[in-house]
DNA sequence: CGCCCATTTGACAGCTTTCAAATCGCGTGG
DNA sequence: CCACGCGATTTGAAAGCTGTCAAATGGGCG
């Protein structure tokens, strides 16, 4: 759970004792091949996740059977948060990539946010910044067009995974598929090749296989018109956190 | 602020003391006009917003000049409860309508939730609507087309209003312009004034003015492929909620 | 080596946008 | 009470971005 611990923790002052009880939560780690349901839309759920590995993402199906994709999941993110609050799925949830989830009951998490205050802000804090990036994604696919849609997401990605170096080239694993670009920026994915041919061509990005070097972060940050703010992730704090969280590990034996 | 209050109910149990608490928060009442700013994208902010009356939404600038509505609020709605945890502004909120909202200082409720957790608990919750309702819209946005954009916008303010009675039709104060319409599903307002007439021709729905009824709930429904347990408003509970709160409102005679 | 899934390409259709311009609705001032 | 003014709604024609439907190509894994 440290790498979740690390992103509460950048969110709410915790005390060791708030590291070390959301550290002993009881876990059930489970390994899901690329394509697995972690959760799905409709069913009970009875647990939050985080990604220890892998990728993930949130989906829904409208009733003529298009996909849309309206959130992905990094190593380190809390899952199925809302989920669990109301003990019901209102989307899907599925690893893009094969990867570890642990399990929390939500029954658990729920008594140890009743006894920590400091604990419960840190996580609505982090479900608050998946509302943020959630309103940005309605403002990709309501108001951009399809280059804007692909640039905006590759920042995101570039962003969200701290890849960004100034002035260097940036270049990063990129889990998805053209279809799953489609499915997440409203696109098809037929579209979605061409434009991605386009932003090549253009020199702004390349990309072989599943690694994306963004060639020109200023250019693409332009296209995609992409303002990193709104997923405020103040990395100096973070850095300090880190620092803070590996202590508890370590003294936890985790 | 008891309309927030009732819906505040709805996500926890709450005590009296809770309740109480709640209302004693200092507030800060202001009118606004019409297309008046509670808040501006990039500013700092120090409060929350409850709705007392009229409607509010947020919205996104972007590069070339489009808006993108990414949320409407209904009166007893909390806004701004994002922007005043990170004391920032990420998109902008303005009246719908004329209205008074309720402020609350964010540091006063900041320490009203370190000291009671069902109230933080039941913010936190009434937030994870807010994005579950974004979710919803990014499938809107993304994978629907107009007419079921549209027919989707109505089913879900219908719902969220309340007014939703079976076998009956069903009418309600539409507050949107044909262009705030179009902000909010990524349409033109040309485009949805087609679009309205054509669900008028159909005969699913009615609209003169400020109102709109819906003729055929079950077949807007179906054209706009809405479901409502996104928004998970459990009337029964609520019902009961709101008899509680307002014995607390009298007792403490607000 | 072969299968399967992801990527790529082409031609064409179609939903939406664009750009004006006309009309309507309604609050305001005369 | 009626004219005026301005924003909202309507309408038309044409352009454009993106989707659709196949089919070919490529790459990775058993």
């Amino acid at each position: 759970l440290i790498p979740a611990l690390v992103k509460l923790d950048q969110h709410a002052t915790l005390t060791e004792a708030d590291r070390s009880a959301f550290l002993d939560l009881p876990v059930r780690c489970q390994t899901f091949k690329a394509g697995g349901y972690v959760a799905r839309q409709g069913e009970r759920v009875r647990s939050v996740g985080v990604v220890l590995s892998g990728f993930a993402y949130g989906s829904k199906v409208t009733s003529n059977g298009a996909r849309q994709i309206i959130s992905v999941h990094m190593p380190g993110d809390l899952i199925s948060v809302q989920h669990a609050a109301f003990r019901k799925a209102t989307s899907s949830i599925q690893m893009m990539t094969p990867g570890d989830v642990a399990l929390i009951s939500a029954d658990d998490l729920d008594a140890l946010v009743a006894e920590r205050p400091d604990v419960q802000r840190a996580v609505w804090l982090s479900t608050l910044v998946d509302g943020s990036i959630a309103s940005e994604w309605v403002v990709n696919v309501g108001r951009r067009d399809a280059r804007s849609r692909i640039a905006h997401l590759l920042c995101e990605f570039a962003t969200r995974l701290k890849a960004v170096r100034s002035d260097r080239e940036i270049a990063y694993e990129f889990p998805m598929t053209q279809e799953q670009v489609g499915d997440a920026t409203g696109l098809t994915s037929v579209h979605v090749n061409r434009t991605l041919q386009d932003l090549r061509r253009n020199g702004l990005i390349r990309h072989d296989n599943r690694t994306v070097t963004i060639a020109d972060w200023k250019a693409l940050t332009a296209v995609g018109d992409f303002q990193a703010e709104y997923l405020k992730q103040d990395d100096v704090q973070a850095e300090t956190s880190r620092h803070r969280v590996e202590q508890t590990a370590l003294s936890n034996g985790r």
